[in-house]
RNA sequence: GCCCCGAUCGUCUAACCUGGUUUAGGACACAGGUUUUUCAAGUCUGCAAUACGGGUUCAAAUCCCGUUCGGGGCACCA
């Protein structure tokens, strides 16, 4: 394939993401602002963040608000904007004017809809877009229609405005979705026809959903809130996304946002779509999960244990602290933490009826548990020490492996087989709550 | 239908531009071993791919052509 070079003037490129306030930011549009960010970032230059709001009735406000704190969420700061196009009105129709009084553009009638204004192709000529991915694409302006550039509302069309904009906001690199290639002749013959000069291109591959068609509500969570929700940390989506049609080289897949700046080009933008990979971005999260720092871990998870209804300043700070630690290495999104912490929160335990009958209806696993009843009674200080020498000598007294020791206390405490450590749980747990449910198992 | 883009393990990808260093590397997932206090995590091992057919060349995953398959676009949506 041919190459583009994309010589970038350090410093000097200036790039765009400009979504439409027609639906929230979308994992796809995510990638696509994220892609422009990392260029801007990589070589110096400058972001900018444009509302396309030309579409009058599908445009709201709701959506844009949404739009710009899903950016800010996933840390992608820009530099000039947000600006909007309803408000640039005026220049639409100026440049508009001038292609109808030059004879490139005429007003046409549309039975349905009213007058609007078409540009006049151009015919039997050559348009090449010189794509930094995918090397120089040709069409041939006989395949393509008329323009039309502006609506009979008075709006212009998103090829109309998008070409005015990026010219008039010097934006020197177009880094958009697959999708586009085929809009990019219609918007190199407005360019042309404006005497303005034309931008590089990149157009990256699309993100396909698991049907393998471009990824769309219809593929389940799709937008940047609700991975918000589902308790994805931004660091790992960003991090995830980055590598969705684009990869460092050098086997190294977690990096934080920095070095994914540093290392990020352009030329190795992969030309071909990504399936969205939901495995690969629980591990990745998981990751990002076990190596956030504990008080930014607490910060984001106390509200979604608050939200469950968990009274979680009965634990004081360092007690708090200990809960996420002891949680993060088992959790893939933040979500996991609400479902296994419940035990600590709530004033009975549900018991798992399995884990039950196998480890705690059984006559020995009685004996064990009346065993560390009144030995945890008997203790003078209750902590991890002094719980591990107890548990330790009850399984030497039996003979009992301490697999048969710990497993009916879990169960006892926290109605399953499945917990942190035995001696962190207990400690966590406190004495009380432990004697409570040690006592309430006894009876089943 | 027309125009355009694309094709490496199930998935994300490396190697492709600049052909030989490749018994095609890594990661996720999966399977097994190890560790162990349950579950994870860790660690070790295994499974698994150059769509097909022609060229060019001493040599092709890599360059060229075709076929097939997939995707995108063809709005007074963006």
């Amino acid at each position: 394939m041919e190459k583009v070079k994309v010589h970038p003037e350090p410093e000097r490129c200036r790039v765009r993401f400009a979504p439409s306030p027609t639906g929230y930011l979308t994992l796809g549009g995510a990638r696509t602002a994220l892609y422009n960010y990392l260029f801007a970032r990589h070589y110096k230059g400058t972001f900018i963040l444009r509302i396309e709001d030309t579409d009058l009735v599908r445009s709201t406000q709701a959506f844009t608000d949404g739009i710009l704190e899903s950016m800010n969420w996933l840390g992608m700061e820009w530099d000039e904007g947000p600006f909007y196009q309803s408000k640039r009105l005026d220049i639409y129709k100026e440049y508009a004017d001038k292609l109808i009084k030059e004879g490139k553009a005429f007003y046409r009638e549309d039975p349905g809809k009213g007058t609007g204004v078409v540009f006049k192709m151009p015919e039997g000529i050559k348009l090449r877009v010189d794509d930094l991915i995918h090397g120089p694409i040709v069409f041939e302006s006989e395949y393509l229609t008329d323009v039309v550039i502006v609506k009979s509302d008075g709006y212009p069309t998103y090829n109309f405005a998008c070409v005015v904009d990026d010219s008039l906001m010097n934006v020197t690199h177009i880094i958009r979705g697959d999708d586009h290639i085929s809009n990019t002749p219609k918007q190199i013959a407005l360019y042309e026809g404006m005497g303005l000069p034309v931008p590089k291109f990149a157009h990256i591959p699309l993100i396909l959903g698991e049907d393998k068609s471009k990824l769309s509500k219809r593929h389940g969570h799709n937008s940047v809130v609700e991975y918000k929700k589902l308790g994805y940390l931004p660091d790992a989506l960003f991090n995830f996304l980055s590598l969705l049609g684009w990869s460092p080289g050098e086997n190294i897949e977690l990096m934080p946002k920095n070095e994914i700046i540093e290392r990020f080009t352009i030329e190795r933008v992969k030309h071909t779509p990504a399936q969205f990979n939901f495995k690969k971005l629980d591990w990745m999260n998981s990751h990002y999960i076990k190596n956030l720092e504990p008080a930014k871990l607490l910060a984001l998870v106390k509200p979604l244990l608050t939200e469950a209804g968990y009274n979680v300043n009965k634990f004081d700070d360092v007690h708090q602290l200990t809960l996420v630690n002891l949680y993060r290495e088992r959790a893939e999104t933040l979500r996991d933490f609400v479902e296994a912490t419940g035990f600590l929160f709530h004033d009975d335990v549900t018991y798992n009826p399995e884990a039950v009958e196998a480890y705690v209806k059984p006559a020995k696993s009685k004996e064990v548990l009346q065993d560390v009843f009144s030995g945890v009674n008997n203790l003078g200080e209750f902590s991890h020490a002094s719980l591990e020498t107890l548990l330790r000598n009850i399984s030497e007294n039996r003979k009992l492996k301490f697999k048969d020791i710990a497993q009916p206390i879990r169960v006892a405490l926290t109605g399953n087989t499945v917990s942190p450590g035995i001696f962190e749980t207990m400690e966590l747990a406190g004495k009380e709550m432990v004697t409570k449910r040690l006592q309430k198992a006894l009876q089943l």
